[in-house]
DNA sequence: CATAAAATGTGAACGTTGTCAACATTAAAT
DNA sequence: ATTTAATGTTGACAACGTTCACATTTTATG
């Protein structure tokens, strides 16, 4: 009916004046200080600056986050899942060949980095060690979706006599810790490169599958 | 003259009750400000404990740097010295062959980074990018003392035909990064292995080479 | 429906931060 | 000896995260 329209933008429109109670502030907040992370970098994340871009106090944001680095921890959630959603279904494309899922995924890897350099340094970095260490979820989440699908990869390498048979558990933190070194040298201004970051990946990549291959 | 001894001692007993100047604030401060990055980590210097603890003002750092970031800015030309003696050095150890040099080195590096993480995440990290962009020499001597001799030795190991012929730029970046990435993972809390890092560089450094060789 | 309770937002205040300006004192140079 | 430069102090400023007492709106209850 015609009523529950005008009813439901009268609603609405309620909602949007009076500006007492702003509705849902917390996804709002959530939203606004990733999209802050995202073009100015953490440091740039304010209480200020995040309260008065969405018509509100400082004060405000304490009903909603216990601190500040409760809110940056929300955040962090909200970019492990983003960061799985571009990994981890890599690993499942079970139609690929193992070098090749290796290849993607390695890639994908350098790419998010590279294409949210901000939000990577939060999930990768020095700063929320504590808050990743605090809630054993997220460790799982980072270790199990990203870390334990690659794992079974070179598991499934090694059964296949196509890798090594070096402990799985390490060439997993090998492989690892060469797309974060390369990732974190590149968004940290290390790599002063023609900027031609793919000729570099695959050089490393020819590097250490190269070293990875049973021979 | 028993005269003379008390005039210096008493000028010296006015210099430290006179805590009106200071000597060498300059040096220490800087020393101070090492101490403390190296047990507490880079945020927790400020200006009010670096004066408190040298018993003097914020004010009179004013005197002796620009600013806190310039502080900062010599503390890491003080970081990158200290590093270049603990790496560079090892290149040079001709009598020794290539395969070894390069395992010493890598070794040199996270262990450096494992035993001064709060210097190594100055040096790397992402902080104090553009204090390095800044000044070219600090870039240069970065790269020159370090990157340079891993170059070199990359060179040397293809002319004598036991590494593959790419690009020896490219390949040091792709060993840098190897490194890197061990060492970042390892002092920012993303390794959970059984606290045995060597284990891991064993590993890392067999494929890793495994992948350099020419056959 | 009225009223109590819970949720949410506001304004002022606190201590700490880096920075600066006006002033004071000591060391060096003329 | 007097001027000049170097160095240190005090007090202030704005911005920061945080808290408290208070106001308003929503929700639940009798």
């Amino acid at each position: 009916m015609g009523k529950c329209v005008v009813e439901y933008i009268k609603e609405k429109c309620l909602k949007k004046t009076s500006n007492y109670h702003h509705g849902n502030l917390k996804e709002e907040l959530l939203k606004q200080a990733v999209q802050i992370i995202q073009t100015q970098g953490v440091d740039a994340v304010t209480l200020q600056v995040l309260a008065s871009q969405l018509g509100t106090s400082r004060s405000a944001i304490y009903r909603h986050f216990s601190s500040k680095n409760d809110l940056l921890h929300n955040v962090l959630l909200y970019g492990f899942e983003m960061f799985d959603e571009v990994i981890a279904p890599i690993f499942m494309q079970k139609e690929k060949c193992v070098l090749d899922r290796l290849y993607l995924m390695g890639k994908a890897y350098v790419r998010f980095a590279a294409e949210h350099p901000n939000l990577y340094r939060m999930l990768f970095g020095e700063k929320f060690q504590d808050i990743r260490e605090d809630s054993c979820d997220i460790e799982d989440e980072d270790k199990s979706k990203g870390f334990h699908a690659l794992v079974a990869l070179l598991v499934e390498g090694q059964e296949t006599n196509q890798f090594r048979k070096e402990d799985p558990m390490l060439l997993a933190q090998t492989i690892h810790a060469q797309v974060h070194g390369m990732a974190s040298l590149f968004i940290d201004g290390h790599i002063h490169i023609k900027d031609n970051m793919d000729e570099l990946y695959e050089v490393s990549f020819r590097t250490m599958t190269n070293g990875l291959l049973d021979k």
